[in-house]
DNA sequence: CAGCATCCTATTGGATACTG
DNA sequence: CAGTATCCAATAGGATGCTG
């Protein structure tokens, strides 16, 4: 059966699909979500803007962008600093929590860089059976 | 424009939606999808038979499994071994390639596991307003 | 045991347009 | 600049049933 129905009406905003039992998978599902790595590694250097962070993320929209910083700072992994100005000034940074997690994000993301030709090799070598 | 007109029929299997370009982005989805990091880091201690993974992997269905396991071989990251027998024994185990990537992957889980309480409490207190 | 095929829904996420 | 809202398409992924 599952939700045949619909559900009960259980409609929360995002990522928190089917995670009420186990918050480490939620968690981990936030995290490696597809843009939530990039922007945590993004973060790790420097705090950056949203404009910043659209620049070099590429291929984000500012849809998701925004619904997936959203996330990170509810989940108290990113903090949102607003400037008053102007011209609108909003920053985002990591949390000590933030930071622990993109550390290895990063080191993920670096191995995942300089091994991608070798990947891309063993699919052809794959297909060509 | 993009994909209008449903593409022009390219068809592939799973994951390489729109990483023609970018190499690294499809394998950080590749790795970082949701069953992909569960196996990866299940797979570090030891090799483990289908079965197996799908005790230890919670949630996991028999379709997502072999799904993942398929393309996580096909990338060379998995090494797929088929030992003889009546009633048949595959198992699975990280290749070089995979275990450089598993590594990262299981000290995210591991740093993901001691903090989620922590994040279910950021996110209680930023419900609060 | 180790899977694959089919059917179907939920979720992801892109495009576009608008706002403070 | 820094978003939000709406609409819509593609995909992930669960349920179920069958096979070597």
């Amino acid at each position: 059966m599952g939700r045949s129905a619909g559900g009960t009406g259980v409609r929360r905003s995002m990522g928190d699909a089917f995670h009420s039992d186990c918050p480490a998978r939620m968690v981990l599902d936030h995290v490696t979500s597809k843009w939530g790595v990039l922007i945590l590694a993004a973060l790790r250097k420097r705090d950056l803007r949203f404009f910043e962070l659209r620049g070099r993320i590429e291929g984000v929209s500012e849809k998701m962008l925004s619904q997936t910083l959203r996330m990170l700072v509810r989940d108290g992994l990113i903090r949102r600093t607003v400037s008053p100005a102007s011209p609108p000034q909003v920053s985002y940074g990591l949390t000590a929590l933030g930071a622990a997690l993109a550390e290895p994000l990063d080191t993920l993301l670096e191995r995942v860089r300089t091994r991608a030709r070798q990947v891309l090799a063993a699919q052809r070598a794959h297909d060509a059976r």
